[in-house]
DNA sequence: TCTTCGGCAGAACGATCGTGCTTTTATTGT
DNA sequence: ACAATAAAAGCACGATCGTTCTGCCGAAGA
């Protein structure tokens, strides 16, 4: 049910996932699956916690038994890629690009905070693996893992958007190349 | 009313933008608004292309106006910066922002496929732009136009979200960084 | 001055939204 | 087998959605 709920966010983002539509494709009545969360606000949580996990299940943690560094960074890359638009992909592309746009600009309240805490462990993950691959003797000790993150973050983000809004067919190449670029800046 | 209008969508996104609160804000009836425009498609038709505009007159034909290759591409850099998050920006960041991620997943019609041209031309403006730099002997010949309009677009998505969504105070910093190395990685 | 016409208001429509209430159905513990 | 509990259905509510229709009212053309 949650499982229907992500999918259905990642095609029509958070204000388009509704209570009637989602009990439809669910077999459900409306008022049944109401019954699970008591508000609106309760299911979109569930559904935000539930996409957390599914991509630290399909993405983070099969990165993290790569070896340590770049290794490691490569493995998050692809399967970031994959997910965003391949074989680990919710029907809509990557759930987080759906409604981090969509909530930019709401007011705080546990929803969108859910969301910046769960975009900042992931940026906080890239940063960390990173800087082992700075002890590891991989990357020059100068480099910056937070400014890593940020960079990483915009190529896949321009990656989503080339491949999904743009259907540009070079899309996955442009960001192995500008990815590669970032490692080559980086390494001893 | 279609800057009003403008202003609500990069606020709430395109699903966001209602005919009855938008009638309210212009201080019209609903029918009275709906008249201008016959259904909400060619409303949403309407504000893209104001957006456009907007984006063309704020952004683009500025910055056309600063020399050739790397001062211009400098200040369509920082113009797109103020125009996501500072004086030149609608309450709501950057309209395209808003939306891209919205639509990336929709049915082909005329609304999305107003948005993907102007997101090309876009491209092809960073990319033109670079190519003349490259021309003008200032970047390596073997640079190239569209990887590079691939990476900025990723450098100012990225800082979109940390600037808005996690009120990151570095994200100016970290653009401007990653900017910095984008154009020494090309120059010769 | 009279007429024509476009812009706007008002009211209403069917649909769908989130959310309660009440009742039926399933499941579980004894 | 029966009582207690949880899950789901059914129905209704007020609000809002996009859209249509009717009528007013002011401006422009004859």
């Amino acid at each position: 049910m949650l499982d229907e709920a992500a999918r259905q966010v990642s095609l029509v983002g958070l204000g388009g996932l509704t209570i009637g539509l989602l009990a439809e494709k669910t077999n459900l009545s409306k008022s049944g699956l109401f019954g699970h969360f008591r508000s609106k606000e309760q299911l979109q949580l569930a559904v935000i916690e539930w996409a957390g996990e599914l991509f630290a299940e399909r993405v983070i943690r099969p990165a993290l038994k790569s070896p340590r560094g770049e290794p490691r960074l490569l493995e998050l890359f692809d399967r970031k890629i994959r997910w965003d638009d391949g074989d680990l992909a919710l029907p809509g592309g990557c759930f987080f690009a759906s409604i981090s746009a969509e909530l930019d600009d709401a007011p705080p309240g546990p929803v969108r905070d859910r969301l910046v805490e769960i975009e900042l462990d992931y940026a906080d993950t890239l940063a960390t693996v990173f800087r082992t691959g700075i002890s590891e003797g991989q990357f020059r000790a100068d480099a910056d893992p937070e400014q890593y993150a940020f960079d990483i973050r915009g190529v896949l983000m321009s990656y989503h958007l080339a491949s999904r809004l743009l259907a540009d067919p070079k899309a996955e190449d442009r960001a192995r190349a500008a990815f590669e670029a970032l490692l080559r800046a980086a390494r001893i």
